[in-house]
DNA sequence: GTGGGTGCAAACTGTTTGCACATCT
DNA sequence: AGATGTGCAAACAGTTTGCACCCAC
């Protein structure tokens, strides 16, 4: 979904558009690497230096109750964030933490249908393993 | 798996078996309620009231390393552990906050396999939204 | 002027760590 | 005796909260 049509949800809600807002919601567009709040929030501060911490969180939450972003919750340690909300899987690599998305065809499950009486809202479909690069690498190479 | 198979896989290992050891591992084969460290701590403290919290971490994090239970993470600010470690979904409640088992069939991603050239070790298939129970109960009520 | 948003710092919670003591082989 | 396990308390990290200030309507 393109940057326009969130920013065209959150004004439908009457949601305010703040500088810190819409800062948040490109970077998560422009970092497809599932960013940790804390990633987010160094790279924000160095362009607005007031930012606080505590906005990052608030807008964080504010995005995800709203259906803009996603939570990621495979790492029990920290959150980390995605900007693409379509179902898809995501893959952490146990060796250098790289988390990687996966699209997967046919899965039963699928939100807004029901299993075991349950109503499905939401799916969080985690794979944990090595990564390829790493596989090819060998040894234990380090994050990006 | 039975508790004297798990058991069995310990002493082949050459880990200790002590009385706290199997009180933890018990204590989970007996609540499929997937517990928080907190609550198996509190219940087993009853009983061995000099029981550490830091032992409870240290046993989890043994069993899980030795592939023995299985750690949760769908809620982001507590882990749980689940005794039953072969492949099945869990789905988290949002309005009671319970976990329960699914077991689904079909899934086009299993252990071991291979995904967008990366080795799959470990899924976890998480599904959040609300339960039969509090469906049926239209209101808000609690957890059990 | 009022309501919502932001920034700062303190508080909180689950988890980890260091170390002395206990226990098993 | 040596190695491994346990208990306690302090330290830690990520997150939440309370409150004063600021800004947009």
């Amino acid at each position: 979904m393109a940057l326009e049509e969130k920013i065209t949800r959150l004004k439908e809600k009457g949601i305010l558009l703040t500088i810190q807002r819409y800062a948040v919601l490109e970077f998560l567009q422009d970092n497809g690497l599932h960013p940790t709040v804390e990633e987010i929030f160094q790279s924000l501060s160095g362009i607005y230096p007031a930012l606080s911490r505590a906005t990052v969180y608030n807008t964080l939450e504010l995005f995800k109750r709203h259906g803009l972003i996603q939570e990621i919750t495979i790492e029990r340690d920290k959150a980390r964030y995605d900007y693409r909300i379509e179902p898809h899987h995501h893959f952490l690599c146990r060796q250098c933490g790289r988390i990687y998305d996966v699209d997967v065809e046919g899965c039963p499950i699928e939100k807004e249908e029901w299993v075991d009486g349950h109503k499905v809202e939401e799916l969080r479909p985690y794979i944990i393993g090595i990564c390829s690069k790493c596989l090819k690498e060998g040894g234990d190479a380090g994050a990006p």
